[in-house]
DNA sequence: ATCCTCCCCTAC
DNA sequence: TAAGGTAGGGGAGGAT
């Protein structure tokens, strides 16, 4: 295969070199990033400058202050409000769902093994679907080598996407040069797909740089530097005594208690050790610390009132005996006999008890099947209790969130400090100018750190990592997901391998996550800055913007340090955790302050000295630039660390390096002319919505696979829910294990050295159904077909998203009739076409119908030779004309009637009509483009609010699919292939305020079962408004 | 030109 | 053992 890529020079360089690597071409791309090694040199430097920054650079470090040239006040519009994230009912209807999600996860099963079964032909036939221009069909043999292993010579890669330029020969020379040096063996700024330095040794980022440290035998690591390990546990001693003595060794006498853990909290008989030896040598787990959603009991003796009062949700305190007497029964004994109460209050404890036993049985930790098991249902959830990056991304995203609602609401969270503070920081200088635009950004120093230090105050300033490694195995490959400065000064990094970070730190204490702290911390700092001002702006967890421009303005504040040194010592008194500041006029300047600011302190650039500032800085720390555009910038111009050098290059020039849009950017970020976007401070949209899971996938059978995406689709459907959207686009993100990458990878049901293919479909109607996400998940998995064994990971992105909140269409109801009353008029079908709406959400989607492209349909013989194709709805982009011209007829024939109060016999012999060329229409077997015709139509009388005639319509259908004399056998699955995305649309409108007949809804939701019968008995039914529709579709029955 | 799909990169 | 998620920006190259 000819590659189109651009990039083909460069491929021919490194082609020259594959005498050294054994790399096959896919990968190539992956190996040289590794090469590229300077990072680590670079961020080397970067770690000891901060030493410097720490010692030389006092807190509060204020460059002088000048200039007040600008006028142009940032103003913020509060009013960009977004309506969906208005309130309204939300309400799901359970029992309309077990049938029909049935229906279409077997149908979906269905079209999944048949396409399994003949993989080669659905290769072959797939071509002419032409759905897939860059994945080329090649890229699937490589996957499939055991079928076609001589097409690895022809693959190109699909994976490299570069942006065209040509390499200089002499910059390729200094790459490979790097490529075998030894030095700095720091993975920390590697990023995670530069995980496979392929060529080498393995397939991961961990075993190349420790191929020397360490030998894998048979999964098991063989440690070669066991001083450092000495070391470390000899301190960990001193530090943490139950961690120390972890790593005794222990008899396993049973598994009595396998699944269960415990933390214990104060003292206890049997104290916490003796408890620790007891759970590990009956099979469960002793933690350090309550892990929430992890930790099964928490074990105690007594429960002080003031803790009840904070008792995390979900936590169950247990006294010790449950133990003891478990392991004497055998058994793991029902913990409620064994309950702590709160003195006194026998009566709140049983509201307690009551309550856990009707909401969950205790948390079944995961271990007892092992959450590996894709058929365990928990799966996901199991895995998210446990995974950093799930906490930190959903707690980004919950704190945006709750900015955005604030916003909405447009109220400052309850004051925390006392109102005179601010005035009297600026009251002396009520005289002086402020600045244009005073900018902060704010940061907690080493965030998981500092939270687990709180309670530790021996470990303060000491080498500290959080990490799941409990350090009883010296070459972990757990991550270090936060260090303290201290660890800093001795190279170790977040993100970080614990085995690298112990070989250059060996007293390294390691401590254990509590995530549920990071959700009170991170909630608390939001509130705390939420008090000041709603210009803020949430980039994590941990970290925002806070635009201080107003509040600086309104007290006469001239020198924002002191407010941020009062923020910072709120924060400290609140949270205990240490907070930096940095300031400048932008968020950029605010940002790269707070470098400086760190650790524990405040840094101001000034608009005099920011030119100056800025020529100091790292290139590095300009954000957008990370790992491989530093690797680019490097082999184009040589070593780069400075802004300064970085000035010297024209736009023009880094255009090549970077591509025009981050070429620009830089171009400003390094002079520090980079302006704030005009919506930087306001509430942005969110776009997409994806649950990935890249670990622990090691899957056998294609039932497996099935069921991770139940999973996948439920929880996407909580989310989409949650987040009040519906998704209209589906894209799946496989990895599959790289063909030269070995099955057993370093890190432990890691994904190890991967190639990832996406496929993405357009829902023809937007949905939030996790059933219909799943079933389009395996219709895209289809396509890719990988081998099961070699599946390291899954991802759907929901995309397209729709708002599902109905307050803009009722406040258009509103606006019309006043009071949101229904108006009488609306029911007049003439006259209610005679009212122009807005556009409505509802709406979108025929907007995006008509942008979508009309697919071809196969023709009749091509599809016969299929094994016998149904019709999907997903199959096909939406067609501007409708198919199912009898189906028109029909329904409006059904409106007619609905509106009229007395028999007409024009109209009985006119629905006779419609229904003979139905039945005409339906002798043909179903295509693409008939099938959502059906759909559309159906889809329309529901938008249009024609509960009644939809009833009909769709009672005849049905009726009429199932009788195979009158119609094609193919249109019984075909319209059940429908019923989900009509149940979808059909709920939708059950959130519609106005008032809505919802027994309607309801009983038709349950007559969705597929069977024969049908309950569409009209009780009664009325047409409701709903503001009309501008599709093609309803014109053609309103006509 | 502008859109869409399939990537890659970045940040926490 | 280990828990490598998630959202956004953006480029290449094809389709329209
Ligand atoms: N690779 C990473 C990076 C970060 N985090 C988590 C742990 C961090 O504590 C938190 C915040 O990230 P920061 O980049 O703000 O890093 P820290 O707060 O730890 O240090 P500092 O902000 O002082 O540089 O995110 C993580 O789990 N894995
Ligand atoms: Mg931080």
């Amino acid at each position: 295969m000819l590659s189109p890529d651009p990039f083909a020079d460069c491929q021919d360089h490194d082609n020259s070199f594959e005498n050294f690597l054994p790399t096959p071409s896919t990968s190539r791309r992956r190996s040289e990033a590794i090469v590229l090694s300077e990072e680590d040199s670079l961020d080397g430097l970067i770690g000891s400058e901060q030493v410097t920054v720490i010692e030389n650079v006092p807190n509060n470090t204020i460059l002088k202050e000048g200039e007040e040239d600008d006028s142009g006040d940032e103003r913020v519009n509060l009013d960009d409000t977004i309506t969906r994230m208005l309130e309204s009912s939300d309400e799901e209807e359970a029992d309309i769902e077990e049938e029909p999600q049935n229906d279409a996860l077997a149908n979906l099963l269905r079209s999944f093994t048949e396409g399994r079964r003949a993989p080669t032909e659905e290769k072959e036939q797939e071509e002419e679907e032409k759905d897939d221009p860059n994945m080329s069909i090649d890229v699937f043999g490589d996957l499939n080598q055991e079928e076609e292993p001589e097409k690895e010579e022809e693959i190109v890669l699909p994976n490299s996407r570069m942006i065209p330029v040509h390499l200089p020969n002499q910059k390729e020379a200094i790459t490979r040069k790097r490529r075998f040096e030894p030095s700095e063996p720091s993975t920390s700024t590697a990023p995670p797909g530069a995980d496979g330095p392929v060529g080498i040794v393995s397939s991961d980022t961990g075993e190349y740089w420790n191929q020397p440290k360490t030998i894998t035998v048979h999964g098991q690591n063989f440690e070669i530097n066991s001083f450092n390990d000495y070391m470390r546990m000899k301190i960990t001693k001193l530090n943490h005594q139950v961690n120390s003595e972890k790593s005794k060794p222990y008899e396993k006498v049973s598994e009595t208690l396998k699944g269960y853990s415990v933390f214990v909290n104060g003292y206890t008989e049997p104290p916490a050790l003796v408890i620790r030896d007891l759970m590990m040598a009956h099979g469960g787990e002793y933690h350090c610390y309550y892990q929430h959603g992890i930790t099964t009991y928490t074990i105690a003796s007594s429960i002080a009132t003031a803790k009840v009062n904070r008792i995390r949700e979900k936590e169950i305190f247990i006294r010790a005996d449950w133990i003891t007497e478990s392991i004497a029964a055998g058994k793991p004994l029902d913990y409620r006999d064994f309950l702590i109460y709160e003195k006194g209050s026998q009566e709140k404890g049983q509201m307690q008890q009551f309550l856990r036993s009707s909401n969950d049985k205790p948390i079944e930790t995961s271990s007892t099947s092992g959450f590996l098991d894709a058929r365990n249902p928990n799966f996901i959830r199991d895995y998210y209790a446990r995974s950093r990056l799930h906490l930190i991304s959903t707690l980004a995203q919950d704190m945006k969130d709750f900015v955005a609602n604030l916003k909405l609401e447009g109220k400052l969270t309850e004051k925390c400090f006392p109102e005179n503070e601010l005035a009297e920081m600026g009251g002396n200088s009520l005289g002086i100018e402020t600045q244009a635009s005073t900018v902060f950004h704010v940061d907690l120093d080493c965030f998981f750190v500092s939270v687990a230090v709180r309670d530790r105050k021996e470990l303060r300033d000491k080498e500290v990592a959080i990490t799941h490694s409990k350090g009883t195995i010296s070459n972990s490959m757990s991550e270090v997901a936060s260090c303290s400065y201290a660890a800093r000064n001795c190279g170790v990094k977040n993100g970080m391998l614990v085995r690298d970070a112990l070989q250059k730190c060996p007293q390294l204490t390691l401590l254990p996550y509590q995530f549920d702290d990071y959700i009170q911390v991170s909630r608390q700092i939001y509130e705390i800055l939420a008090s000041y001002t709603l210009d803020l702006r949430a980039v994590s967890c941990d970290e925002m913007y806070i635009n201080m421009s107003n509040l600086c303005e309104k007290y006469g504040i001239s020198d924002p340090t002191a407010l941020a040194e009062h923020i910072r010592k709120v924060i400290r008194e609140k949270t205990r955790c240490p907070a930096s500041v940095g300031i400048g006029s932008t968020s950029l300047l605010a940002r790269l302050a707070t470098r400086h600011a760190k650790p524990d302190g405040v840094f101001w650039v000034t608009e005099d000295k920011k030119n100056e500032f800025m020529l100091e800085e790292k290139v590095r720390d300009l954000p957008g630039l990370g790992y491989e555009m530093m690797n680019r910038l490097t082999s184009f111009f040589g070593e780069i660390t400075t802004c300064s050098q970085l000035q010297q290059r024209t736009e023009r020039e880094l255009i090549p390096v970077f591509g025009p849009k981050l070429a620009t950017k830089v171009f400003n970020q390094c002079r520090g002319t980079e302006e704030d976007p005009e919506d930087f401070w306001k509430t942005h949209v969110r776009k997409s919505v994806s649950c990935d899971i890249n670990y622990g996938i090691r899957f056998k059978k294609k039932e497996e696979v099935l069921q991770l995406m139940t999973a996948i689709g439920a929880e996407l459907e909580r989310k989409l829910i949650d987040s009040k959207m519906s998704a209209g686009s589906i894209t799946l993100k496989l990895m599959i294990r790289s063909a030269d990458a070995p099955v057993q990878t370093s890190k432990f049901m890691g994904h190890g050295h991967c190639d990832t293919f996406t496929k993405t479909c357009n829902l023809s109607v937007s949905t939030t159904k996790g059933d219909i996400l799943t079933s389009e998940c395996m219709r895209l998995y289809a396509k890719v077909s990988p081998n099961t064994e070699d599946l390291r990971g899954v991802g759907v992105t929901c995309g397209k998203l729709k708002s599902k909140l109905r307050k803009d269409a009722a406040s258009v109801v509103q606006e019309m009739f006043g009071k949101g009353k229904r108006d009488p008029k609306a029911d007049d079908p003439i006259q209610k076409k005679a009212i122009q709406e807005e556009p409505l959400d509802l709406e979108e989607d025929d907007d995006r119908h008509m942008r979508n492209k009309v697919i071809n349909i196969p023709s009749t013989s091509n599809q016969n030779q299929k094994i016998r194709n149904i019709p999907h709805p997903t199959d096909v982009r939406i067609s501007n004309e409708i198919t199912v011209p009898g189906l028109i007829k029909l329904s409006k024939c059904y409106i007619k009637k609905s509106v009229k109060t007395y028999e007409d016999v024009e109209d009985e012999e006119l629905e006779e009509k419609c229904l003979a060329e139905l039945e005409n229409f339906l002798q043909d077997a179903p295509t693409k483009q008939s099938v959502l015709g059906v759909l559309e139509v159906m889809e329309e009388l529901l938008n249009a609010g024609k509960l009644l005639t939809f009833q009909s319509v769709f009672r005849k259908f049905e009726e009429m699919s199932m009788n195979s004399t009158i119609c094609h056998v193919d249109w019984f699955a075909a319209f059940h292939s429908l019923v989900p995305y009509i149940k979808e649309t059909s709920e939708r409108l059950l959130e519609f305020p106005v008032d809505l007949p919802q027994n309607v809804i309801g009983k038709f939701g349950n007559t969705t079962t597929g069977t024969s019968e049908s309950h569409l008995k009209p009780t009664a039914p009325q047409e409701i408004f709903v503001p009309e529709s501008t599709s093609h579709t309803y014109n053609q029955i309103c006509e």
